[in-house]
DNA sequence: GGACCTCTTTACAACGTTATATACAACGAT
DNA sequence: ATCGTTGTATATAACGTTGTAAAGAGGTCC
């Protein structure tokens, strides 16, 4: 026969071209694959002329690692989920953006779960949607009750946020919700203030967050010796602008309005505030304001904002080391618990301003 | 010698015991892994008695596959990367979210990167730090020029945001800048205000949304009669409240302060109104304020901030629907550049409060 | 009753990496 | 010389999954 002609059926056509593994590397540099392996995983003992030349070959290729098969191999992918409620709540980006940096810190890379809050949503999330995927978990749920999380059958490491779950199936790190409300409620009360209301009760079974506030502003009131009014405690169905909003207008609305809140966040502080200011009281002279968790916003509104400032660097440290030990196996049996600190931070919205 | 001792060496320690494969499905349930891997991925050719079995056993190991392994063979992931420079600047954060939403929708997760708008880290990520885990990247770069862009060897589909890289190597997302600033410093002017003021303008090569901006702002003071006065051109170093309130202060500071001022983002914004207010000056009525990108707190505030509000949404969506169709490889040759809509948003710092 | 379908199931070979175990070389110390 | 000893490089076998090709099972048609 003639030679072949132009039609070259083996040639790979120049689109199709593989990705370059360790394989093309090696026969480019003329050693064994596992030489490659061992010069990019940064293996002692090859020789200073070897590894030049593995190194001259991976960059005329533009080798890079392949990802998944090194997980698949190594048995861990060096990835772990956040799951919080949703991303642009101020408070859970500001924690997300700590944990993504906290994670880098451990060689770790931070894959984003949205639940919205929604039951389900959690509930996949707790079960290992992506279990398999990832190392480990950091979880604020929001609808999820202890026992929820304790029917888990995914045993992927998993840590907690948010106060919700004690005693429950996992590590968390939480702050001393009760002490700094009532610390907050305290302040409140010191300024000489009598009818101090609450924003931010909850009733249904998922609210231990709003329980324990709610608990720490009683314990103020007693301690200060002020009866404790139901009426000034305002039920919200969220914790957006919102519903502090609503919740400002309806305490507005009572016969002996309050002369301060406490907002169990911010958020339902900056909705109450600007229900006030539309309605013509000042603050803080009519009525004094606190709110809880120190997110950015309330640094910069005209009047700045009083609250409750968790550590929130501590946090997301806190949660990314828990998780790494309970990853790398080295952690105690039983689960638990880290409180991290949290302090009160004065502004304008309960002192005023200051004369400059 | 007498019977084994207590000691039973291969007894596999409850505690070290593999994850389950489909290896192990197949053996409970007595079919053979390419079965299970079918029931798994839900092919359609499986008898229902088989498929009850196989499900049965998956129900009984609690069986999740692996994704890595999946991923390899499958020869993607289903992760895309997010890159932006902080996830707690609110834009960002909201964009995120939208974004994260959107891939759910094409059944992809996210991963975040946050670049803290470092060069460096920019450029990390532009050379697919990620790569061969990733599917694609959505990309909104600070610090990075066209040309850093172009020069990246990486293949990796990419997605940019932001209206940065014109003619630039990769898709991208944008809306209309000098238009939608163009609208807005016309909305001042039409108030009657005669000294504009920019807060925002930057100087270098990375800056191009800044110069964008500041021509429509020219655009509009051209268009009006009005002079181009440099003086009242605010530079600052970063997009944040403090600059914004830094800005602010030099502007005021001036022999003729301005009478209105257009922020190239609602952040500056934000920050210039707590100097204004802070200083005593009534907006609007002696200082009309607007911003550019409608997030979440200025339409809180007090007052509530006049804005130029781009469709996130959409910006979101694209971004995906672009990426996707890269990834797929039934893209066009050429990149595109899709512009998305926007509105002008007037709210109270222009024109004061609505009597209710 | 055989040929020919279709439906269901299977064995086996990848995907690209790293761990293990081993071979080979070079070098002192005996 | 011989024996270790140490340093370097390699061949091979996994990791858990899915695509391919082909085998079995049952039926229908002439």
């Amino acid at each position: 026969m003639g030679e072949p002609t132009a039609a070259t059926p083996p040639e790979p056509s120049p689109d199709d071209r593989r990705r370059v593994g360790l394989k093309d590397v090696a026969r480019l540099a003329g050693v064994s694959v596992k030489t490659v392996s061992n010069v990019v995983n940064g293996y002692v003992h090859v020789t200073p002329k070897t590894r030049a030349r593995v190194e001259r070959a991976i960059k005329e290729l533009n080798y890079r690692p392949n990802l998944s098969a090194r997980n698949l191999r190594r048995g861990r992918s060096g990835i772990i989920a956040l799951a919080v409620p949703e991303l642009d709540i101020p408070y859970f980006a500001e924690l997300a953006r700590l944990i993504v940096a906290a994670a880098e810190e451990h060689g770790l890379t931070v894959l984003i779960d949205q639940t919205g809050g929604s039951r389900h949503r959690e509930q996949q999330v707790a079960e290992g949607i992506r279990d398999q995927l990832i190392d480990g978990l950091i979880f604020s749920p929001l609808a999820l009750t202890a026992d929820d999380l304790s029917a888990r059958t995914d045993d992927t490491p998993m840590v907690l946020l948010g106060e919700r779950i004690h005693n429950g199936p996992a590590d968390h790190v939480v702050v001393h919700n009760v002490a700094a409300a009532k610390e907050a409620t305290l302040h409140l009360i010191a300024l000489g203030r009598r009818r101090v209301a609450a924003i931010g009760a909850q009733d249904d079974a998922a609210g231990e967050t709003a329980r324990l506030r709610l608990a720490g502003y009683r314990a103020a009131l007693a301690e200060a010796g002020l009866p404790f009014d139901e009426g000034l405690v305002a039920p919200v169905a969220a914790y957006h602008r919102a519903d502090g909003a609503a919740a400002m207008a309806r305490l507005l609305d009572l016969a002996e309005p309050p002369d301060a809140v406490f907002c169990f966040n911010d958020l339902l502080a900056l909705g109450a505030l600007r229900t006030l200011l539309e309605r013509g009281h000042e603050v803080p002279a009519e009525v004094a304001l606190a709110g809880f968790d120190d997110i950015e916003d309330g640094r910069y509104g005209t009047p700045t904002l009083t609250t409750v400032s968790p550590d929130k660097r501590e946090i997301a440290r806190q949660a990314v080391a828990l998780l790494v030990e309970r990853m790398s196996g080295t952690a105690r049996r039983g689960t638990r618990e880290i409180y991290v600190d949290h302090r009160l931070v004065i502004r304008e919205s309960t002192t005023g301003r200051k004369i400059p």
